[in-house]
RNA sequence: GGGGGAAUUCCCGAGCGGCCAAAGGGGGCAGACUGUAAAUCUGUUGUCACUGACUUCGGUGGUCCGAAUCCACCUUCCCCCA
């Protein structure tokens, strides 16, 4: 890719970039550029979500930049208080580090690992005086920080906003200018952060990072944004047939975005196929993440599993549990880990969710006393194989 | 510093002395339908030795035959005044 065909690509991609003609300039300039971009310390687990910036960052390598990854270790170390997420559990050092680590390693998947570097803000931040810490809160105000939406949103609601959390975006924005950062990169959840970042590199005589944020991707359930925590996510790291089985349940509605943000295919290969067969584009799609993440090698069998179980059969490679002749089919769902509980257990199988070999199952207190193997299944797509003896 | 309010099961939110494992909604799970989709309909949603028992309504200690409900103190949050 060249510099012109980078900027394009990030005009059309990105929500907003700020500035335009600052990122031809810097693009033009032939210098090695430092391009950041903030990490959460806390869960290093990557997801389709993550990958949008991500896919972004490989073409500015490609370009030989260098990548930075900000790990907010300091925040993540004083815990973080954010309103509904009680209190936060400090990380250890030692955590921050592993996490760090598994950061680096998931993100280089995608990245090149020779220009891609982890650093932890704690290096800087840490060493800041109260004095020191004075001087940057002078450079901005209450009025400017809480322009910010979800401290407008939690001031109205009457949520408790903590005075160390106004600091957020000022010690965000420090990263920059400790990094002297040329770009930063972000969801556009991020703007007003790295925004931020963009001002105190004036105050503090650097050039004004140029800024770009990127769309975020709805989750499965096509509401919230991906997210671990809400479990609507595909992980870069999961196996291969889930993440195809995953893929299939992307909403309708979502294909074209999810097409657009998170794969190298043309619009011409995906979009009439969106409109004309939702069913085929969904099998693309699973296809080519798929191969994306674990190679061709993983695609037939993903695809081959997916089939089978669609068809009502049963997998072949399923956890394998053993037990004995006249246990209960309730016990034996806690211990394959098909059900939380005993009541949990009781519960779907009153409900039909139970089969064993296929059989539906509709007493509680069912138990085989035949040795041999069994499949149990819960719902569609859970399986356990049991040899009892 | 003074005054007023609030804390309920995953979330929101009813409950205001026994009929409360706690309404209703959301979300989750399962069934029907389907494309392992959406929408819709149905069931379910504390635990266990499950027609019964046990633990739960911010914390601790009381009152009472009996408390999520009353009292005291504590913790946290919000609002108003300064």
């Amino acid at each position: 890719m060249t510099n012109k065909e980078v900027f394009d690509n990030i005009l059309r991609d990105s929500v907003s970039v700020y500035s335009e003609e600052g990122l031809r300039v810097r693009l033009e300039s032939g210098k090695k550029l430092k391009i950041k971009m903030g990490a959460d310390p806390s869960r290093p687990d990557l997801h389709l979500g993550h990958s949008v910036v991500l896919r972004k960052l490989k073409m500015f390598q490609e370009l030989g930049h260098e990548i930075i990854f900000v790990i907010g270790d300091f925040t993540g170390m004083i815990g973080d208080p954010s309103g509904k997420s009680k209190t936060r559990v400090p990380l250890s050092f030692e955590q921050v580090r592993k996490n760090g680590e598994s950061y680096y390693e998931q993100v280089t998947k995608i990245l090149d690992k020779e220009k891609t570097t982890i650093t932890y803000n704690s290096e800087w931040l840490g060493k800041m005086s109260f004095a020191d810490v004075l001087s940057l809160a002078g450079k901005y105000t209450v009025a400017r920080i809480l322009e910010r939406d979800d401290f407008q949103k939690r001031y109205n609601d009457y949520q408790p906003i903590g005075l160390h959390e106004l600091f957020y975006p000022l010690m965000q924005g420090y990263d920059s200018v400790a990094l002297s950062a040329d770009i930063e990169v972000g969801g556009t959840d991020q703007t007003f952060n790295l925004l931020v970042g963009r001002e105190l590199q004036k105050d503090y005589g650097q050039e004004s990072q140029e800024v770009i944020t990127f769309p975020l991707l709805p989750g499965l359930d096509g509401v919230e944004k991906m997210s671990k925590s809400l479990d609507n996510y595909i992980g870069i790291d999961e196996p291969a047939e889930l993440m195809y089985e995953k893929c299939m349940k992307v909403p309708d509605n979502l294909m074209l975005d999810y097409f657009n943000l998170t794969t190298d295919l043309k619009e011409s290969e995906y979009k009439e196929l969106i409109d004309r067969d939702i069913r085929a584009a969904h099998f693309l799609y699973a296809e080519t993440i798929v191969r994306m993440y674990h190679g061709e090698s993983a695609v037939a069998p993903a695809v081959e599993r997916y089939k089978s179980v669609a068809k009502g059969g049963v997998p072949d490679n399923i956890e394998e549990f053993t037990s004995s002749a006249g246990t209960r089919i309730a016990e034996m769902l806690v211990t394959a880990g098909l059900a939380p509980s005993m009541s949990e257990a009781r519960r779907l199988i009153q409900g039909g969710g139970i089969k064993i070999d296929g059989v539906q199952i509709s007493d509680v207190n069912t138990v085989i006393d035949k040795t041999g193997s069994y499949i149990i299944s819960k719902g569609k797509n859970k399986f356990a194989r049991f040899n009892i003896d």
